[in-house]
DNA sequence: GATCTCGGTGTACACTTGTGCACGACACGT
DNA sequence: ACGTGTCGTGCACAAGTGTACACCGAGATC
């Protein structure tokens, strides 16, 4: 089923088209969802179970302070490769989809990010934020990581490193992982004639 | 046509359609694109027109210091209201949509941030930055920015200022517009409730 | 004036689509 | 042993699909 859904959207898809895929009649389709859209909603729970896990173990990484963004990183790239057809389908559906479907993938990325929120309330430098605030920074890192993912899956192998670098740059401007205080972004590391001298 | 795209996007539509709603046949459709993939490439171009401009002044307005995050989210809200149809689609097909569609629009919306990543230049405290980093600048705010826009579109009216203030305070997060040094969220303002703009 | 090209028409064909209906196999509580 | 669900099948139907073909009127070009 998910790789019916590999470069077409749900809505495109024919019911028959599905029931094909899954080696069953069109009518007994029926028998387990009422609708297209239905099974799109199963889908979307299915989908969730893994990313929220990957999301918040992301996040609290970026709670440490040395090493946090190469960590959280490995972390959300190594998802990429293990539930490709899951993150295809929310990436694909997220602005896209079924208008209820749609609904319940921002619902659950909220809550996503909400729990990414709470993760970052232990980290350094961050004592004086407040809740809004904090929820703000965790709605960043996860619209920064979604990025990433959804370039990923579209981009060719070639083109990957570049993602990967450019989200941890964004990171850095955010002003998580590298020096505690947050601010500009980890001055001094290189790679980039930084136009001062 | 691009009322045909209101909820439906591009590739669950039909040739057929489209020429019926263009007052057409389907065969005259022919005459004009070679497909219906052809046509999303226009409509790409096209959209891209307006959205460029709109982003590129929000993002000068960014540069000022005082009151950059209001005057620059007027901009960018007023935009939806203006050219809802064109958003809609690029927002919609921008993941989703035919692989060539996908491309044509990242490769405008790099040109798109790159073009802020400019106009950040001559902003204050950032005198500093590498090209890069500015960069990386720009596209978290264009990023936050099209959440937005995608956000508002999806939403019901009721939740329309929560989402603007959600942006807001993610602006001013990422150290964009209230002080100069940028850096953690214009700590100092008491903040709790935080209702002053 | 003859000819060409452009944007349009109508007809036709072979498929695919969603859904309704009648039916079959098998598990299971009584 | 027997009803009763649950999950599957096959068939049928009207409607919609992409595309091929032959044709046509207006305007430019020779």
């Amino acid at each position: 089923m998910l790789t019916l859904l590999a470069d077409r959207s749900l809505d495109s898809l024919s019911l028959r088209e599905i029931a094909r895929e899954a080696g069953i009649t069109p009518t007994a389709f029926y028998r387990h969802y009422h609708d297209v859209e239905e099974l799109g909603l199963v889908l979307v729970e299915e989908s969730f179970r893994s990313l929220a896990r990957t999301m918040q173990i992301a996040g609290t990484h970026l709670t440490s302070a040395e090493g946090a963004v190469e960590r959280s990183l490995e972390v959300v790239v190594g998802y990429r490769y293990d539930h490709m057809s899951h993150l295809r389908f929310i990436v694909r559906e997220r602005d896209g989809g079924l208008r209820r479907v749609r609904r319940a993938i921002a619902s659950r990325l909220q809550l996503m990010a909400d729990e990414v929120a709470v993760g970052l309330a232990g980290g350094p430098g961050r004592a004086g934020w407040s809740v809004e605030d904090r929820r703000a920074l965790a709605g960043l890192i996860t619209e920064t990581f979604m990025r990433m993912l959804a370039d990923l899956l579209a981009a060719d192998p070639g083109d990957e490193t570049d993602i990967v670098e450019r989200t941890r740059r964004r990171l850095r401007v955010i002003g998580v992982g590298g020096t505690a205080s947050g601010g500009a972004p980890h001055s001094g590391d290189g790679n980039e004639p930084m136009d001062g001298r």
